[in-house]
DNA sequence: ACCATATTTCGCCATATAACGAAATAATAG
DNA sequence: CTATTATTTCGTTATATGGCGAAATATGGT
């Protein structure tokens, strides 16, 4: 019960499900999910904290950053059939074309110089 | 986006979880949902509109009675696709095989005594 | 060692949610 | 029609959650 209440607790959020989406496209580092988002980093952070605890994420460190990547194959059955269900069904949601549209202009741009805007801001 | 937050929100609950395995043996009134999860009936009818509004149970009124069971054939697709993943991964749960073995003794039971029982009380 | 910087943790506040009881509603029985 | 009763709606309260900023942590560059 627990391992599914983590689950379905974690997808219970918008912004996670955007985040579960724009995962679809390969993996983020935190910084560049701020920058979709528009959060503040912590609050992203605490995002993405509750995801992985649900398994519904994975993470990689890579020096200063955290890469956050979909489940892979030895993931849990119910996390990696759940993620499917939602990209599944927000495939055809504005928000994922929109989300999408956005993400292009931010893997365009130099993950370095995101990160340093953001503490500008 | 609506719909499926609708969804993922209706599962975010343990209560409702249980409702939803509980329904896998056939449709139940609200008295006896009452008498499974032991909450005032009021929260119980909250949490069944909850997941009605989700689309993830399906109500039917019988004269006095109110019936929910799982959604149909003709349900969402996106609905009884998550409904089958809830009964896959709790059909192991410990909490389930508890509220099954309740289930028993409440069903052997006459509905409209549980009904007297709970306004007494 | 020290500084810059990406991320996380912590403490706080506002809102959302789950629970209850009382009152309203719906529907049968007398 | 009135009484009974199953369910829902409403108002209130306690707890959970999402958001932020400040401070702590971790890591690479100088």
């Amino acid at each position: 019960m627990r391992e599914v209440l983590d689950i379905t607790k974690a997808m219970a959020d918008g912004n996670r499900l955007r985040v579960l989406m724009a995962l679809t496209g390969g993996e983020l580092c935190v910084c560049q999910i701020v920058e979709l988002l528009q959060l503040a980093p912590s609050t992203v952070s605490k995002h993405m904290s509750i995801l992985r605890q649900a398994g519904l994420v994975e993470g990689r460190k890579d020096g200063r950053w955290m890469y956050y990547r979909l489940p892979g194959r030895e993931a849990s059955k119910a996390a990696r059939e759940v993620v499917a269900w939602v990209r599944r069904n927000l495939a055809e949601s504005p928000q994922t074309a929109q989300d999408e549209k956005r993400l292009k202009t931010i893997l365009a741009r130099d993950p370095e110089d995101l990160c340093k805007d953001q503490c500008r801001s």
